[in-house]
Parts: C-alpha cells; structure tokens; sequence
DNA sequence: CACCAAAAGCGAAACGATTCGTTTGTACGG
DNA sequence: CCGTACAAACGAATCGTTTCGCTTTTGGTG
C-alpha cells in the first residue's frame, strides 16, 4: 500500500505539499499535475487511520438503538445515515436489543472506539450512568424518540402526549366509553407520556379512569396478543383498544381475529406506526404515525451544527405525529 | 486526556509495560496493581486512533445496503450486529437507496475509511466495477441476498428458486391454473431467481407460461399496488398472485382490498417476507418467510473466519426458506 | 548460596498522516 | 537590475499506540 511519502517521492514534492494538494490547499498547477500523476500511477488512498490520529477524529457517528426489526426505527437509522454523509460522516449502528447490560456495554464500546457524537434511544440508563459514561469523553449527544429525565443535550422527540390525546379523543367521539390501552413497560419514556395522553383525553371527556383498562408491558407482539385474551375475559370488556407500538398492534389485530373478534364492530383499534401494514386493512385500521424521516434529518442535522463548533444551550424539538388516515 | 504515557509516569513502569498489561499479556501482580490504580486516577482510555494505525485495523465492519424500512433488513442487520459485536467487531451501516450513484459512492466512502470487511447486499454494481473499487484494499468480503455474478467471495443466500417453486405449486395443487407473479427488476439478482422458480413450477405441471401475467418493476409499494389494477384489468384476471417482496405484498394487498376484491375467493395471494403481518389477516396469508437471523449470523461467522486468518476458497450457502403457515 | 532458564520490563523505532514555522521561488514596480 | 511582497514548498515535530530486540529481575533447583 502506497503511503504519502512514496507519492512525494514520485511526484517530486514534498509530503506537505501532497498534504496540502489532497486537503483542497493551493498547489501549484505543475505540481499538481505530478502529483495526481503519483497518485494514480500508485493507487494512493491517504490512510484514514493515521488521519484520525493525527485530527482526533473519527468523522463516525455512533448511533444506540434497542431494536431494528420494526420499521420505525430502520426508517430512522437510514434517515440519519442518509443525512450525516452528506456530511462526511458514517453512522455506526449499535443494537441492544432492550438488553439492559447490553445497553451500558454497547454504549462503553461505542465511546471507546472514537465516536464524534451519538444519537441515542435510551432505555435504561439513568442520568447518572450516563455522564459517567460519556463526561470523560464529551462528544455530543442527540437523545431521539425518548430522553433520560435530567440529562442536558440536544433531543428530538414527538408530541406523543398530544397525539395519543386527539387519538384517544377520536375513539370517544365515536362513542366509546371503554377504551383499553396496551402500552410499553412504564418506565419508558414514551409508554409514560402516552399513556398520560390517553389518561388526559379520558378525563376531559369526563370518563372514568379504569386500571383494569390498562395493560403495560414490553414492547412486542406477545404484549399485543395477551392483552386481547386479557381484555376479552374482563367481565365487561372494552369496545376499543389504544396501542401504542408498531409490535403490540400486530400482536392485538393477530389475537383479535383468531379469535373472530369483528373490527371494528366489537373491538375498535386504534394503533401506532404501522402505517402501510394498517392502512391495508379493511376498513383501514387507525394509527398514530411519527415522521420518521424528519426525527432522523433533525437529529443528524443538530449533531453536525454541534460538530461544527456551535455551543448554544441544549434543545429538544417536539415533532407533530400525523393520524392516518386523516 | 490521559494518555499511556501518563499512566506509565503515574504507575511508575515503562509504555510498554502498560501497553501489555492493557493487551492481556503478563504483569508482576504489585505492577498490574499499580497501573489499575493510575488507570483509574487519570481516567485513562487507550487512544483507538493511535491502535488503529498501528495494527492498521479498525475492528470495523461495513454494510452496505439498499434499504433498511423493509423488516427484512431491520432484522438481518441487527443479528449482524449482534455477532459481530460479540467478537469485538462494530457495525457501520450504509444505505444505498436503490441509487445507484449512491451505491458507488458508498462502497468507495466505506472503504476508504478503514473497513475491516464488508457485507453487501449489491444491485446495480458490476463484477468489473466492484474488483476495480475493492481489490487493491484487499478486504474479505461477504454478499447476503444476492450476488453480483462473477464475484469471487463468500456469500449467503436463500433458496430463492426451491421456496418460489413450492409456493406457486402450492397455488397451483389449490387448483390455480392462471397465477401472476409480481416481482422486482429484472436485473436484480433475486428477482431472477424468484421468477425461476415460478416458470419452473409452472412447467413442471403443465401450465402455459403467459406473459402478462409477470409484472416487473421496483421493489416498493407502488409496483403492487399498480400491479393489482394492471392485473384485474386484463381480459381474463388471474385468480391467484405470487408477489416476490415486502413492499410489494403490501401494495398489492391494500389495492386489492380498496377495489373490493375478496382474498383469497377472488384473488388468491401468496405473499413474501411480511410474516407477522400476514398471519395477522383472516385467513392469514401465507407467505415465504427468509431466516433473516440466520442470513446475519451465517455472514458475521464467515467474515469472523476470513478476519482469522482463514483463506479458504469462496463459500455460498444457501439458506432454505419456510413457507408460512406451514 | 550460586546458577540458570523463564518471565517481565525497558527503550526506541515504527505506523502515516497533519501542521507550524521557515525557506524558497516568482512577479512586478521603481 | 534590485528589492519587496506574497504564494507555494519544505522539513521536522507530533498524534498515542504497538512491537521488537535486549537487559534485568525473578524464582526454582542442585
């Protein structure tokens, strides 16, 4: 593998200037001539490990996810890419798979190895483990789709409260008076804030709050499917469920028509996410849909104002989830 | 930032003593004491870049690939990156889109940028191009999906001919005899094979091959969705539909739904991929369902071996579909 | 207690770029 | 023809590790 010095060499220069020639600096055309010459009679590529010794930097992006498999967070993974190498950045992905020690650990590897910023869906972790983990380091950081309470960065969320709110709404304006929700593990960010959505959208409408309606638990299909069973043995069972995850909705549609539950005559769905699957359905079921793409764009777009240098307070931007269909 | 130097003053040993003990080799008890202690009084982190260039490796694996929204990706990347990671490797994602510019253009940036090995799923790039872009790097290289045809490297792929030819036997024992198929380009790798196996089942029980009945266009929504309206305008519709992707499974389905068509009475469909979704419909749909954790493991295991030294010749597996329900 | 092999420690030379301060080269006006 | 000003080229130092060849230390044995 041809080095730089071997370039100067052929070329007739010194390494400076070849340095200088491959870093857009003002060569002259003569030289400039030679060197591309050099370079190509080499098959020179500057060697990026040595670069990054030298800057301190990787120009890599570390991006730590519990899960791929559901397309929200495989649209955002490639919103972000897409964005950050427009830039000169490479996204280096991490996946913990709602593995609490898996969370920590793949975090640690992700500093340790060189990262130039994070963009982060925590689960776990508190504020504490996380500065320990990241002060020494002082990368920045974009927390998206859920924040650790008490960790000062920049944040890209959605207005889930608000949009499990006008969901929520919409069922009772059909009349619904016992609505269930099926919702991820409490301590989640985004399982507590819909949760309050659908909490606040019961009581302005002046129904009765009821735990038996509630059913929290991980944020997978088997949730889904167990809370129907659940749901439907209740001595009064409700007339429509809230979900709030792309898993737990297939998981409760799956459920509900083994079992020859009509949708919506006897259980109206209202889901999350799943917005093509859902909009396939007859009639098309409900969801609640998060602008994947704009949680990406924004997120890399304020890393990279971060990695150039800008040093204002931290912000979190609320994006607005749309329902569909409208 | 501490550095080895440092630690070494501080613990009162030379560099290089500090550099084996943080490698795993042998130290006087009272030394490796001493440098945890100066370890952790300056917080020290072994510097990857300076490691990189000197052992002129990254522990970087890159993956480039056309999408990522589709749940098949999602998940083959995550169990990647899930191998990987347990061998010391991390997983730098790059999505290409579907452009092919892009798909150029990545490859080159992944490369140039101290890759260890990659994993490829390609579209549009010739075997000329991809030697020309890879060979003077000389990295091991593992393709998963499809292939480009001449390369010589490992790759993992499913039985996309054996698993479309049961499928559409299935549709024809069910007493089909006019089956569509909607599939993708017919330049992409897996496309072909898909529509091999559907002209071979055909064949193998006497059916006359017709050629309206093969749509063929992008692998997105649109092309099912229109494929469904191109296909019920026809003289004589087909009673049942083969589709050989996700995306399009799901257009053709909505369509299909929108227009009235009963599934399966008036249209019988035999999906791709959508697991989960389709064994949520009523009658669940079957579908061919790809061992997408298996695809990721298989690949991470053979870039492992490569990276350890193995230089055996190229390998292929070919991973066997299930079709779904059973 | 002396000897020897094995183990551990040491110092210096890489790895291949960027960068800073200095020297050389070029062009132009007086 | 010389002096000056500015651009370009240069050389050396540097980034923080790993590794190699050698010296020192250690611990077991006769």
């Amino acid at each position: 593998m041809a080095t730089i010095k071997d370039v100067a060499r052929v070329a007739g220069v010194s390494i400076s200037t070849i340095s200088k020639y491959m870093n857009g600096g003002n060569v002259r055309p003569d030289n400039a001539q030679a060197i591309r010459e050099a370079i190509a009679a080499l098959d020179y590529r500057a060697n990026p490990f040595a670069r990054n010794l030298k800057i301190q930097r990787s120009r890599s992006i570390g991006v730590l996810l519990p899960d791929m498999a559901a397309p929200f967070y495989g649209t955002v993974v490639m919103s972000l890419d897409k964005t950050l190498r427009e830039h000169g950045y490479h996204t280096q992905i991490s996946v913990y798979g709602s593995n609490y020690g898996l969370e920590r650990d793949n975090l640690r590897f992700l500093i340790t190895n060189g990262i130039d910023g994070l963009v982060y869906i925590p689960e776990d972790l508190s504020c504490d483990e996380f500065y320990e983990l990241t002060a020494s380091i002082g990368i920045p950081t974009v927390q998206i789709d859920r924040i650790i309470p008490g960790v000062a960065g920049d944040a890209v969320l959605v207005d889930n409260g608000e949009a499990v709110y006008q969901a929520v709404s919409r069922l009772i304006e059909k009349g619904h008076s016992r609505i269930a929700i099926i919702t991820g593990p409490k301590s989640v960010f985004t399982a507590k804030e819909r949760l309050g959505g659908y909490l606040r959208a019961l009581s302005d409408h002046g129904i009765l709050f009821d735990d038996e309606l509630v059913i929290s638990d991980q944020n997978a299909f088997a949730t889904g499917y167990r809370g129907c069973e659940t749901l439907l043995a209740l001595d009064e069972p409700p007339t429509a469920v809230f979900t709030t995850n792309y898993d737990i909705t297939i998981g409760l549609v799956t459920a509900a028509r083994e079992r020859g539950v009509r949708i919506p005559e006897d259980m109206d769905i209202f889901g999350f996410d799943c917005v093509e699957v859902c909009a396939m359905m007859r009639p098309p079921l409900p969801v609640v849909h998060q602008p994947e793409q704009e949680i990406g764009q924004t997120a890399a777009a304020y890393l990279i104002e971060r990695l150039n240098g800008y040093d204002g307070p931290p912000r979190t931007t609320r994006l607005k989830c749309r329902l569909a269909p409208e």
